[in-house]
RNA sequence: GUGGGUAUAGCUCAGUUGGUUAGAGCGCCAGAUUGUGGCUCUGGAGGCCGUCGGUUCGAAUCCGAUUAUCCACCCCA
């Protein structure tokens, strides 16, 4: 039989200690973001294949070649996600949140799906926190996003993450944009790589992109959006500007970042960290006013953007930064023979409803592997139980690190012998590191 | 999709110009007068040497293919 003890190429298991990471990165964010008024939403992992098609954008590498599409039994064309916001939208209509308070303020953590050759901070499978906000078309919506997503990087401690912010013009503006890239671009088309050349065809913005040494020439000297803005998406792009300065964010303007999903308007931002080699962007998002009505009829201006889970993880292991995991075992109660291993198990029972974590044998292994187990474990206290202590109705709590011990009861007042006897022990363990 | 590196125990890696039953450290399990951890000592379990094929009397070692993995391009989180 040929054993299956491999996980599909791109994906991984996230092991115990790091999930205890996870679990507290996640509280963080969570915490953060309710902070500004976010709250929590789920959806599937799998939608229909038209949702990402018509927002994603057909022409798009993600849709093109990247996302895991099958049919289902009853011969429906489904996608695992490879994104939050068009699902946050859908669901958004679905459930007409929007006809609530607005703005809607939306967080979620998603997992997403990708074919693609996986790298170093590249994952078919990874983990994507997102923020959405609709029902704003102020620049205040944009500098809030953007706010929201410093305040985050700054409470986890990070360093050297650069925003950098660009806009992209609205539907109008961005024609006149086109028919000028075009022009310039098939003015030099001798010098552009084959995929540009390709992109000239399909959306000249992506040649902004471009990596080849040849084409990144030109992309110095080429027209930059910026200067084709029509008169209401520029003065946006001053107020975002402003509101960010007055709340002392520094960023970058880049006239290069072309966000590479088609339903982003006006505003896109990037959070770059160098720690993270050529995948360098850990965050990323925009406005998508025309989403919305694109899915659902509703013209609904929103924005929002997405942390690469993952990606967050491996900046913090860079800079040092790391994060508690699961708190160890507090008490570990051995015991010897039947009767004192249920015991054991009744005083645990005890315990864990006093809200401390309690473990015992359920090995039936030796005393000494017992202790041994509880070492490894990193038990702060342990107790150990058999006939004497049954008999005697006494036992000793044993501070694992110190190695001091205190008599206590294992009778009718256990929990408040225990107590006293863990306190005078902790603190002593206080007294001992001054 | 394109290009480069790598593949030996749970982990990190040795393995001579091809030569008997494949090694270390760490980890795991156990023992050192039978009920108390950390240190030390001793023992044990655990490998189709990624997979398939070829060369050879003989392959972990040489050759080919394939798969996986890491890195880069592309794109993105």
């Amino acid at each position: 039989m040929q054993l299956i003890t491999k996980a599909p190429r791109g994906t991984k298991d996230i092991l115990p200690i790091e999930c205890g990471k996870w679990i507290f990165l996640e509280n963080l964010l969570r915490e953060e973001s309710e902070n500004f008024g976010f709250k929590e939403i789920r959806t599937p992992v799998f939608e229909h294949t038209e949702l990402f098609k018509r927002t994603v954008g057909e022409d798009t590498d993600v849709v093109q070649k990247e996302m895991y599409t099958f049919s289902d039994k009853s011969g429906r064309s489904i996608t695992l996600r490879p994104e939050g916001t068009a699902s946050t939208a859908r669901a958004m209509l679905e459930n007409s949140l929007h006809n609530g308070a607005l703005p809607i303020k939306l967080s979620y953590f998603s997992s997403c799906y990708r074919y693609e050759k996986p790298q170093a901070g590249r994952w078919r499978e990874f983990h994507q926190f997102g923020l959405e906000i609709f029902g704003s078309q102020s620049p205040f919506a944009d500098a809030e996003l953007i706010n929201t997503a410093i305040s985050i990087f700054k409470r986890l401690g990070l360093k050297n993450i650069k925003l950098q912010i660009n806009t992209i013009g609205c539907s109008k503006c961005r024609e006149t944009y086109y028919d000028e890239l075009n022009h310039y671009f098939n003015f030099y088309k001798d010098d552009l790589c084959e995929t540009c050349l390709e992109r000239l065809k399909t959306n000249p913005m992506r040649i902004l992109d471009c990596k080849n040494s040849s084409c990144q020439k030109l992309i110095k000297e080429a027209p930059i959006v910026i200067e084709f803005l029509c008169k209401e998406c520029a003065e946006h792009f001053e107020f975002l500007k402003k509101y960010l300065t007055k709340l002392q964010i520094e960023y970058v303007v880049n006239p290069r970042i072309v966000r590479g999903l088609d339903y982003y308007t006006k505003t896109v931002f990037e959070f770059v960290s160098e720690e993270l080699g050529t995948q360098a962007v850990v965050g990323g998002g925009g406005r998508y006013d025309n989403l919305v009505s694109q899915i659902g009829g509703k013209d609904i201006p929103a924005l929002g953007f997405g942390i690469g889970m993952e990606r967050l993880l491996l900046i913090l292991e860079k800079q040092g930064i790391s994060l508690p995991s699961y708190e160890p075992c507090e008490l570990y109660i051995a015991s010897a023979g039947e009767e004192g291993k249920i015991k054991a198990f009744i005083l645990a029972n005890q315990i864990r409803q006093a809200g401390i974590k309690t473990e015992c044998d359920i090995v039936n292994r030796t005393m000494k592997s017992q202790m041994k187990y509880a070492d490894k474990i990193n038990a702060k206290y342990s107790i150990a139980i058999g006939e004497d202590e049954i008999k005697d109705g006494y036992a000793m709590l044993k501070n694992m690190e110190t190695g001091e011990t205190r008599k206590i009861s294992i009778g009718e007042d256990f929990i408040s012998s225990f107590s006293k006897a863990h306190v005078e022990l902790e603190n002593g363990d206080a007294l001992l590191s001054k």
